[in-house]
DNA sequence: TAATATCCGTTTGGTAGCAAACGAAATCGG
DNA sequence: CCGATTTCGTTTGCTACCAAACGGATATTA
């Protein structure tokens, strides 16, 4: 099943070399960019099987959770920013998470557009329980590699995101 | 506005190390994890505003494509797989994408149950043109990175993967 | 200070994604 | 063979996600 021409690839890598290995294409980059995804849809996909299940989070909802934990309160704005989402999509979480009682949006008074969210009681506790065990999990998914890979890794992605990020 | 502590660390990171840095957490692990999902979403959301809006096809209709010209004609649940979606999502993906006219099912005469999907000539004709742009777009998403480095992040990644993978 | 422009969060309409239920088809056990 | 089980792809019901349109609130400027 497995053939074993190099095992530093995927199998699917290494079909990919060979139907393709013939074009002028950059399979260095392919590589790494396919990878980046690949990896994250597993991390996330794990994650919400495991921890994040048993406490009723999606992802998203997990990360703006989060990111009020560290930040406090913020507007929805800026929330939506640092969650790295449209926010359209952040009212969206918002609601479901204002429906779980995990957070609460605040009118501001000087400026009636304007809405700050926060963490509620619930929300807290929820938060200093769950990011422990998140934490674990993280370091599983990561086990694979000493702590100066882990390191280089999210040094060589910083440098990805900046360019990607840019515009 | 930006302090600069330490400037191999973004923004936002540095925040985090002061709010949590009391805590007993394995950052290295989270960092890692963390830019790795928002490396992914750089690139995809990138990609999907660039190159892929031209031809009208999300990051599932193109990595569904791409498969689909790699491997040949394949059975509904093997480009599911592959395409690491699942056969419900998929199903969906391959209607947009036949609705476009770049692939048509096939059911297969043996077992009824089975369906296969292979590419109509609009879609091979649309993935070889795609495919090459697609490729210098991911050139450029790593193009702050040595070839030696894109071959680093890629095993890093992929080390990644398979412990995540692994149920 | 009134008309205009801009800014903010929400809504809308669309695709994407999953798990679980489903129905048709094939296979297995007796 | 025939009933029970398993195996397919699809459907359903839900959340997530985006862009663009929207409508109320604030700023600008004439």
């Amino acid at each position: 099943m497995q053939n074993r021409a190099d095992p530093r690839l995927l199998d699917a890598e290494r079909l990919i070399q060979e139907r393709l290995g013939d074009r002028r294409l950059d399979f260095d980059s392919m590589l790494a960019v396919s990878n980046i995804y690949r990896a994250a849809t597993a991390v996330r996909r794990r994650a919400e099987k495991g921890v994040l299940s048993e406490f009723g989070l999606s992802w998203g909802g997990f990360t703006t959770l989060w990111v009020l934990w560290v930040w406090g309160e913020m507007q929805s704005a800026d929330l939506a920013d640092e969650c790295d989402l449209s926010k359209g999509t952040l009212t969206g979480v918002v609601k479901t998470l204002e429906k779980r009682g995990f957070v609460k949006r605040t009118p501001v008074a000087a400026d009636r557009r304007k809405v700050t969210v926060s963490l509620t009681g619930a929300g807290l506790e929820t938060i200093e329980q769950l990011f422990p065990r998140f934490n674990l999990y993280e370091g599983e998914m990561v086990g694979n590699l000493s702590t100066s890979e882990k390191r280089e890794l999210a040094e060589l992605l910083r440098r990805v995101i900046v360019t990607a990020g840019s515009t």
